[in-house]
DNA sequence: CTGCTAATATAAGTAAAACTTATGGATAAA
DNA sequence: TTTATCCATAAGTTTTACTTATATTAGCAG
């Protein structure tokens, strides 16, 4: 054992003061008095015999030798902070930030929240909106929620929803084109989501569509019209809901993309035909997180959630 | 700064136990009680609320997350050596390593190392023979000889010896043969180093040669056999010089691996036509060395050596 | 199986380190 | 020049790291 570590201690107010460059500031992020850490650097620089830091007015700068050891020092605190995330269980109470797709994220996760803020009002839940997967053992994510599935190492993962695919409209639209059979939906302009990797075949996760009109059809027994001029692609699901919720067309949709508006009326389901099994969508965390008692508490939330 | 961090002292002991899986050896090579070992493990592990050792009998092994935690705790005090040893400054007086190539060391280095024990009594020089270069910035060694040169980050590097190529040879050798004249070689068995790796355009440190008797013979102008049947090579310049040493014909060496053999009568040097300039050998040592004050004596040594 | 040795665990006490409060000195800004 | 800010130092207090003594557990040999 390097006996220079013997004063390893000291090396705390060492780091806050190189940060800081102050004594004063570094004393208040340690919760200390400024004369504890001038001592317990004096004493650093004494047992080192090196000069760490110079006074320039009423600042100290690092030395060119307090440089180098400040980075070291860095890199060390570092390592022993992921060595203590490794091994610790963090408490139930606490930040757990959940990733999904920006669509997920503002159609299907967010409006349902305050129902698990309600119940557990010491978790705060940070909602991350992003277009691809974020590796949920290395960042910050606790939870992720992705359309599809893909083996990722050393990840739990399984399927939280399995969602069917159908025609939605506004209820204006159902109105004004009288669908009141399948075949009627001809003479509506068709929305179709599209997966924008234009890839049908890829396997793992993908955004945001494996079906098409044509499969909707297919099942429905009916003949599409093969030169139907009315269409209109988007590349997010609710790049889809808002052009139907503004009275535009009639759009295959995933179901919990619209199943609050359906609830609330803003959108019908004019056809009880559906695509099934359609979406999956997937739940994905480190077993291994010092935060695992809180995604614990999320993820059984939400399997509760899907089954009312 | 990382709460945990408070108790980085207890990581001493961790340290030491997680390595010995023994508290008394840990005791034992901290100078401290085994008792002290045992609660300061003890405290760390209701600080962190992880088991980290569990008993086997008499021995103490360490649990899955000891495990993990001990990684980075070794990391992590690892880094802090090191910065603690590139800020430090050793006294003159210690022990110095010096590496070169097997032959430089035992041809030049060692024969020269008594003046420098001589003036510098305080100061032991390890001579470290080695075939390749040795990092002078991530291990013990101070001090580098090589042949050739090579940029290698963070390291000082000079040219040291520009040494001159020619023949040398015994003179048993030069009377039998009556070598009197360039062409008379042509009677001799032709000694010759070569670069075992063959790669003459090889860009670094390279042993032994990048020069043939065939340069040497368009140097001195005189055509050399084409025929030539009586030809040895040899791989290291020591095998060249012991060669000629006992009489086996002469030998294209590079000035300093003779040089003490010419003074001394064992060998002869037949005529003065020399490749110039001829090989460099190259002095590498790490400027932020804690035993930069006992390189700098070394190195200062060697190049007044090197004018006298 | 018994007795002994080796190793860790625990308790009580001591020594050393980390911290506090109070005050002085140096620098910067008004 | 005065005031404010920041670090340095001294003396004292609190906390941590260590000691010694003893208890407990495990392994080995006869």
């Amino acid at each position: 054992m390097d006996k220079r570590l013997r004063h390893i201690s000291l090396l705390r107010c060492f780091d806050a003061a190189a940060r800081h460059q102050s004594y004063s500031l570094a004393a208040e992020e340690l919760s200390i008095s400024q004369a504890a850490v001038s001592q317990q650097v004096r004493n650093l620089e004494e047992h080192v015999q090196v000069k760490l830091f110079s006074r320039e007015g009423r600042a100290m700068r690092l030395t060119k030798q307090g440089k180098t050891l400040s980075n070291s020092v860095t890199k060390a605190f570092s390592e022993l902070s992921l060595g203590f995330d490794r091994i610790q269980i963090e408490p139930e109470n606490g930040v757990l930030t959940v990733t999904a797709s920006p669509s997920f994220c503002s159609r299907w996760l967010v409006p349902r929240l305050w129902k698990f803020s309600s119940l557990y009002p010491d978790i705060q839940v940070r909602a991350l909106a992003s277009a691809q997967y974020e590796d949920v053992r290395h960042s910050e994510i606790d939870v992720a929620i992705r359309q599809g599935e893909k083996q990722v190492d050393n990840v739990h993962q399984e399927t939280l929803i399995l969602d069917p695919i159908f025609p939605v409209c506004s209820p204006k639209v159902l109105e004004e084109h009288g669908l009141t059979s399948p075949e009627h939906i001809n003479k509506c302009w068709l929305v179709e989501a599209i997966d924008h990797t234009c890839n049908k075949a890829s396997n793992g996760f993908n955004s945001p569509n494996g079906f098409s009109w044509h499969d909707w059809f297919n099942l429905a027994g009916i003949p599409m019209n093969q030169d139907h001029h009315k269409w209109m692609e988007v590349t997010t699901w609710e790049m889809g809901i808002n052009a139907v919720l503004s009275g535009h067309g009639i759009f295959l949709t995933s179901g919990c993309m619209a199943q609050d508006l359906i609830e609330s009326g803003a959108l019908v389901k004019p056809f009880d035909i559906q695509i099934e099994p359609g979406l999956k969508f997937s739940l994905l965390y480190d077993e291994e997180s010092p935060r695992i008692a809180r995604i614990n508490v999320f993820t059984d939330w939400l399997k509760q959630e899907l089954q009312n």
